[in-house]
DNA sequence: GACCTATATCGATGGTTGTCAATATTGACT
DNA sequence: AGTCAATATTGACAACCATCGATATAGGTC
């Protein structure tokens, strides 16, 4: 499934409470909260973005969560989807890290006034 | 089922990307993000935001939104819950103001840095 | 009280989603 | 090629959720 960029689904918009949204910027929004909106992919941007450089390997991403390896990446490629995080391998490894000003763009579209 | 207002969820703690979250405030905080992922929820904000005093009538929100009128009640009790807005009965009508600020510590804790 | 209007609650239903176990893929190393 | 380690994908299942129709509650008016 393709999914719109945080970037891009905020790059246009008035706030939230500036306007009355129309149905597909709800849905876009709707689309980029529900991608952070759940405990364990709250936990993985938050290791990662405390993570040197803003980037972290999977493996530190196992352990801390008690959750299984498949359910991290499954909620790593939700996250990736999304446009919160971007993957690089190197190796066998997996680095994802923060897409730098995604979470701000979203931030800014809640911000009243 | 109470719910952990938005303001006291947000009012003691460090952005989401400055120290990895502890399993219960990532609980509190996705259930805070939860509660506006929706894209009818969001449409419902956006026209509180947008009517005069951020406040509207109910009457003014079941027809914008072209789903039904026990489903409004179902979204409005869920923001409520979450804290985001507040409803007081005047008359036959009830009207559903934003709680001032609850959007803005939500979108505090998502900015980095 | 009887009736109407506005809103809330209840029960059911279809769709979505978080999780896991099992398996596949990919890359490194011998 | 063969093996091992790291990560991704698949399929299944239970829990959750948005929506609806039907009904209940509450306030106003006659």
């Amino acid at each position: 499934m393709t999914l719109l960029p945080v970037i891009e689904a905020t790059a246009c918009c008035a706030p939230l409470t500036r306007d009355a949204m129309t149905q597909s910027q709800a849905d876009d929004l709707a689309k980029s909260l529900k991608a952070i909106a759940d405990p364990a992919r709250l936990r993985l941007i938050s290791i990662i973005a405390a993570s040197e450089g803003q980037e972290a390997c999977v493996c530190d991403l196992t352990e801390p969560l008690e959750i299984g390896q498949p359910t991290v990446s499954h909620h790593l490629k939700v996250l990736t989807d999304a446009g919160f995080v971007t993957r690089s391998k190197r190796g066998t490894w997996a680095y994802y890290a923060l897409v730098p000003g995604a979470l701000d763009s979203l931030a800014r579209l809640l911000v009243t006034a």
